[in-house]
DNA sequence: ACGGGCTATCAGGAATCTCTCAGCAACCCG
DNA sequence: CGGGTTGCTGAGAGATTCCTGATAGCCCGT
């Protein structure tokens, strides 16, 4: 199964590397670019899964690029990338078919997970797999639901996207900068203590349905969700 | 199970490139022309399932469109579009078999629902269902009509699009920017505040008459039709 | 013209979430 | 065993998100 192919559209190097790296990290095949009429160029020849686009670039709007892109007939699925304080109604049109948008600062946990959902509706046959299941926990991305042993438990948006980084990276150490990096918006510059806070609340919610505790503390090194097999 | 073949016909692209990526999206094989003579053409080659045609074309009426259409044995159903200030006298007469008409701007959720009501008209033997039923709710597609465990719920026309479209995608998370891209007309430019404020005109209208709330609100991502299953 | 239903906006308040801090507990080392 | 370090968790301020009643404008049919 050859890597799936993302285009990287943004003109800030700084969120270029950024989302190469950890994509990449990711598994993905990335291409980079950094204005508008590159985009179409390389989305014409390297025929990517995924557009990554910001919807404001030098040359011309990300949104000028999908109908260019369109009108080419390449219908390939695009994720924009739009400033928080952005008007609102630039962002409304922007989510016809598969598309879908983020705001920055964004986090890159939350970029992988909006990538693959993405990539499971448009082609749907695929295996991948919309469940999360690690030992008693069970997570359902669709709905943003969270089970143990059937029963649902009701996360904050912070705490599941902590859970779903952490189970998807299961039984293997996770440093709490790690967790700070992919969990919480790149632009966050608090201390390290909130994993602390965010770990406990989990546990909070969750030890109490468990037949054993599922976040391991390892001391000086950081967390890790073990599923007992 | 081969897909259902539409040909959309209008000279604006923009429109043209919206209805091809959403209906493509929504699993039709769409093809697309911007004229009267290239869309005679491709209706005789295509063997299109439906047309989407608009009235006001460059080089004849989507009138005399179908008049040729029809003189050559291809009777295939149209769904006209039409501005709204059009004058209504062009549009009676020309909605004769199974025709219909919708008039710009449409609601992209409202275009696929007209769609498959024409289809299910012409082959009605066919699968596709007119009932959506979900938990306790129940809607007669055909009838507009709305019942809650066999009491009927008088809803607007917004509010019954929307629950049409909370319902079609059932347990799964929608943002209130897709909300409003399918459910709104595609030129709306206001806040995503009405997302909430019909979410909440539904709510006091089915809540009284379920076990349970029918639409759950994912604070920081959504709603969520859920099926007590 | 009038009334009624519908759409859309807005603002106040309720509910929830984020993040920090501080005191305490647990652990590790000599 | 004692001191230093690291992790845990309750409390709470401030921010964000959501809900809903009030309201104005619009269109429609009477």
């Amino acid at each position: 199964m050859e890597p799936i192919k993302v285009l990287v559209v943004d003109d800030e190097p700084n969120i270029r590397d950024l989302l190469s790296t950890s994509l990449r990290f990711a598994g993905f095949s990335v291409h980079s670019v950094g204005n508008g009429s590159d985009a179409v160029f390389a989305a014409e020849k390297g025929n990517p899964d995924i557009i990554l686009l910001d919807v404001m670039l030098p040359d011309m709007s990300g949104f000028n690029v999908t109908k260019k892109l369109r009108s080419m007939g390449i219908d390939v699925p695009v994720l924009f990338l739009t400033a928080r304080d952005e008007t609102e109604d630039k962002i409304t049109g922007l989510t016809v078919g598969g598309d879908d948008y983020m705001t920055k600062p964004f986090s890159l946990d939350e970029i992988v997970a909006r990538i693959n959902a993405i990539l499971r509706r448009t082609r749907q046959a695929e295996t991948e797999e919309s469940l999360l299941e690690v030992g008693e926990v069970r997570i359902n991305q669709d709905a943003h639901e969270v089970f143990v042993n059937e029963t649902e438990v009701d996360l904050s948006p912070t705490e599941y996207k902590l859970l779903r980084f952490l189970m998807s990276n299961a039984n293997r150490v996770l440093t709490k900068a790690q967790i700070l990096d992919h969990v919480w918006e790149y632009d966050f510059n608090g201390e390290m203590g909130i994993v602390e806070s965010y770990v406990s609340y989990i546990r909070k919610k969750l030890d109490p349905l468990t037949t054993e505790p599922v976040i391991q503390t390892k001391r000086g090194v950081g967390y890790m969700f073990k599923s007992t097999k």
